[in-house]
DNA sequence: TATTGTTATACTCTATAACTATA
DNA sequence: TATAGTTATAGAGTATAACAATA
């Protein structure tokens, strides 16, 4: 029995449910990443530029690769030098930057992405591929309920 | 369209999935924390040592709170401090820590208690009750799954 | 010889604020 | 006055290895 009572127990917990979730999956794909020196948050920059077909905004990268700001700022430079992205400047606006893939930044994509499939192939083999497009949806749908809510959090605590 | 072409659209990503939905959940979550100087991580140690109808050595309380042993070893140095944890010693085995909870940790966890039950079912009003159990279920499906699998991970990579 | 836990190290990300240069 | 991006700073977690004590 819980010493407090009032919450619910861990494996009722959804942060911790999708925490064990998230690491059992990234389990399959971060030895891959290791093997070619990328961390998971440079992966996902280095996703989001590729699925954008068009340069993106530095505030932009942050978005859609769940960063903050100053954190893709400096991985931005590290890239950089390491010719994964490349760096330009907004026409219109000139406080914009403008952020491409590089040509190692793809050759690294191409090297990683066989791998990455089959990895992917295995977690859809073992759920079932209807399983895991259903519970990508349902996902979506937590994410999208839950970012629309006007910040439900600001009530006192006792 | 994809730079490479052969990797799935960033919205089909599972990682990426996952990782947005506990941004959005954690979003509710982390403010009512923060409000009381804990960390994603220390709540985690207390909601698993409270979960737990007995004292945890520290290998377990890294597993079940999802982190690592250097991680938690040096976590509860500070939690110690705080009077939130206490430290003993198990009767068979030397080596062995006996962790509980401490008279400031359960009141910690009777404050935030309230205020996280309510974030929480604020999200079960905006999924519905089932939809959020169907959702937890299938995601410790897919943990089990994933956690179960012989490593494939340690393919080649070209 | 293996295990429990701690310490050390290097790296990275988080989070916030302050700053710049544009708009 | 607001926005885009950078820099600075403090804090914390990750990951690995090395180590001490014990089994």
């Amino acid at each position: 029995m819980s010493a407090t009572g009032d919450l619910r127990p861990l494996d009722r917990s959804l942060p911790i449910g999708l925490l064990r979730a998230r690491e059992a999956v990234m389990g399959h794909f971060r030895p891959i990443l290791g093997r070619h020196g990328v961390t998971d948050q440079q992966w996902r920059v280095l996703r989001a530029l590729d699925a954008a077909d068009r340069p993106l905004s530095v505030g932009e990268l942050a978005d859609h690769a769940c960063l903050l700001g100053p954190s893709v700022s400096r991985m931005l430079r590290g890239m950089e030098d390491r010719g994964w992205i490349a760096r330009g400047q907004d026409d219109t606006d000139a406080r914009r930057a403008v952020i491409t893939l590089g040509a190692d930044g793809r050759a690294l994509m191409a090297a990683i992405g066989p791998a990455s499939e089959r990895a992917y192939r295995h977690i859809e083999s073992v759920l079932g591929p209807s399983e895991l497009d259903s519970l990508l949806a349902r996902l979506d749908e937590l994410t999208a309920a839950l970012d629309h809510v006007d910040t439900g959090d600001t009530e006192e605590v006792a």
